[in-house]
DNA sequence: GTCCCATGGCTAACGGCCTTAGTCACCTGC
DNA sequence: GCAGGTGACTAAGGCCGTTAGCCATGGGAC
């Protein structure tokens, strides 16, 4: 009954994709993803480096498909109308997956774990490109890239974990959001300098 | 040595916060506050309600810390001029209280805990003045203010998570984030409909 | 001044977690 | 048909929160 032999590290790695999905990141425990594929949490560690290692691949996992969706979403279009597509692929993949999304946000230092490091920053590409191609400046792609990036997250990291008290068609507040972002994008590749409070 | 007898629920809340801060929101754990006090953890109990109320406990102390910290940063400021002065204000606190700051996003359901619900959302009252200030129509006020949350939010989270590679200029990429959304919301306070991405 | 009892510490113990060490059965390759 | 490695297991230890039950202290009532 059951698979009786041959746990595979992608079957850990996929049974504790789908816990997080399903209960929260913070539900992804050992134990939790050994009940899951009806074993013990000590057998665990045959496939993966303990619940540490874990993580990690989960996050790399978060990494690519957050990039495979931002690839598509920018896919024949370009510039502000990419950028658009991309913020609400951003939000769409976090409502679909969370705890995938939640993966997704650790944190690592580059010389800690260059190989994470790098598919993390690689899901930025697509939004560099449409940047670059909405004409914001080079000197300035570093800091539009971190709003862009701090606007959605912030928003994303509100609206899981409930931090919108009503749920006044948020929705509409994501689409608020996303205009005011683009429209300071829009207003800074025209102008050159950041519009306002720029010391 | 020490307090043999005596303590009280504040020595617990301020052992906990001191321990946020200096080593995050994960250290706080009924052991090491315990330990900091020289008592044993089940102590506290009779002082807290368990790890959830000392967490409870945290929450206002943080909620009430930003509200102060919002007030006097908005005193003599009015419209963008204070949003401005908002922004730099939830970085500074964010950045010099980091354990404190991650307790006041314990997210809560109106109905599970409407003091603390309370507490936190009294937090925003000095920025819903400011927008209103400002011209924001007071229909796009909430999703406007959530705007402003996230991104301020975000950045923080981001900033706080060593979630920027490198450290090229945090403060400067803050400045650009922040002149961003206060030209989006002067812009929306000026022309009415929101600028970009409407529908 | 004495007694009583609430306060606020404590130890003991349980259950859950991660992790390591050591064991054992099966499947595969020879 | 045998040997060995793979991948499961049990046992055990350490850290966590939490509950239950104990006991000393000290302040207030008389």
């Amino acid at each position: 009954m059951a698979r009786k032999r041959g746990l595979t590290p992608d079957d850990v790695v996929a049974a504790a994709r789908e816990l997080a999905d399903a209960d929260g990141l913070e539900a992804v425990t050992l134990a939790a993803v050994a009940e899951r594929l009806s074993v013990r949490s000590p057998s665990l560690y045959s496939h993966v480096d303990g619940l540490d290692g874990l993580r990690r691949r989960l996050a790399f996992e978060a990494a690519e498909a957050l990039r495979l969706a931002f690839v598509a979403a920018a896919a024949d279009r370009t510039g502000l109308e990419a950028l658009e597509a991309l913020a609400h692929a951003y939000r769409a993949f976090a409502r679909d997956h969370p705890g995938l999304y939640a993966a997704a946000q650790r944190a690592v230092e580059p010389d800690e774990d260059p190989e994470l490091y790098a598919a993390l920053g690689a899901v930025l590409e697509p939004v560099l490109g449409a940047l670059l191609e909405a004409g914001v400046p080079e000197g300035e792609l570093i800091h539009v890239t971190r709003a862009f990036r701090s606007a959605l997250h912030g928003f994303m990291e509100l609206e899981l974990k409930g931090g919108f008290g009503i749920p006044e068609s948020v929705e509409e507040s994501f689409r608020h959001l996303v205009g005011l972002v683009l429209s300071g994008i829009e207003g800074l590749a025209a102008g050159g300098e950041a519009p306002a409070a720029q010391d």
